[in-house]
DNA sequence: TAGATTGTTAATCGATTAACAATC
DNA sequence: TAGATTGTTAATCGATTAACAATC
């Protein structure tokens, strides 16, 4: 009974999902039916039917679904309860701004060690957690045991980090350098933040929006 | 002749195009073929011949693509070379970050006014610009006419600010706030950076390989 | 029970891949 | 010219949408 893979269409939109059910849910609405969300969301009914189903008959026929649920059933299986035991490498304005202000224990996270290479970062505290020096994260890797590593450090440092990290049980990578990581082991997940294609794909809207003749 | 629109799935991935055929141009690699560059990339030549080819017959029978002409159609195309007057508004860790560490001019952008709420960071410099308070957005609108605005504002706060910016004329939003913008006008440009999505789908894959009974 | 809305199958649509004639 | 590789059309695949029987 293999049960069938998702596809990563459906699982990209599952946070968004957690997020508007958590919307609904502060605002005390206790069901709602797929077609309610689809205007709220933008999406279809058949979609959102399509994609919970998926996972299993979270619905009740003639009813809806029941909000608060359904966001505990995304939650689970997105793992936002987990302690996923995670570093951070690269203390420069991006991994300073990662660190404190995405919220890794609500991604079901525990940030719980920041390196550095450079020794005047390394020794510094990033709010109330010391910075250790990139040369200790063998001794940490195997004393700590994380799972996942961020990534905030240059391009051309990214890829032999990768390497290190993946040999000493990283096994998934959250990538903010430039520059695709090249991992050989197919297994290890990789989540590449491109911000510049963000903007590039961003400005390209823009400069469509030039040409037309008007709205 | 109406000239038929290009996908979103296309352009989301001439950044990377970008991106690859630069690292060649700097290894003074002259020319490749789509089978060359669809291996190094992991996508298929077909899919490369065919995306190139919603801008125009760059290559040559026979012989393949110049590397350092692509590159320069697809800058081009994304608009590199733009001056879009970009302002950004909200200074915390993340604005700060975003603000120097991301290429504004390599994407085509001009960063020319920063902005925040509390006036304690308006006045403050970052990275040799000032920031301003954003009571005075309007009156810098009216004469510096920005088109491109990055909002890095608390979630609460960004669907006012960018209905607000929107009036003054703002036609294109990066937003790193959680939570969806709700605008009214179709034609003004949003890209999302949701950075615990992100997260989220890379834990997920966590999961599911913790579930394989091996790899 | 009647009405509503799901779960699920079938139809459509779009994107990717394969094939090959055109041509450098 | 012969070989290589594009541009482009056709085939396949997957994802989205529509439809409807099941059922609360």
């Amino acid at each position: 009974m293999a049960k069938q893979e998702i596809s990563s269409s459906v699982i990209r939109r599952l946070p968004r999902y957690h997020r508007f059910l958590g919307e609904l849910e502060k605002q005390g609405i206790a069901r709602i039916s797929s077609k309610e969300l689809s205007v709220q969301m933008g999406l279809t009914a058949s979609q959102i039917r399509q994609d919970l189903n998926c996972f299993g008959g979270f619905g009740q026929q003639g009813y809806g679904y029941n909000v608060a649920a359904l966001r505990e059933e995304i939650g689970q299986i997105l793992g936002v309860n987990a302690h996923r035991r995670t570093i951070l490498i690269g203390l420069g304005d991006l991994g300073r701004a990662i660190a404190t202000h995405v919220s890794f224990p609500q991604c079901g996270c525990e940030l719980i060690g920041l390196f550095d290479s450079n020794p005047f970062v390394a020794g510094r505290d990033i709010s109330g957690m010391p910075v250790h020096h990139t040369d200790t994260l063998a001794g940490f890797c195997h004393q700590e045991h994380p799972e996942l590593a961020v990534l905030c450090v240059p391009e051309d440092a990214a890829n032999a980090l990768a390497q290190q990290l993946a040999a000493l049980g990283i096994r998934a990578f959250w990538n903010f350098s430039h520059g695709d990581l090249k991992l050989s082991d197919p297994d290890i997940a990789v989540e590449n933040v491109y911000l510049a294609d963000s903007l590039l794909t961003l400005t390209y809207g823009l400069r469509a929006a030039d040409e037309q003749p008007h709205g």
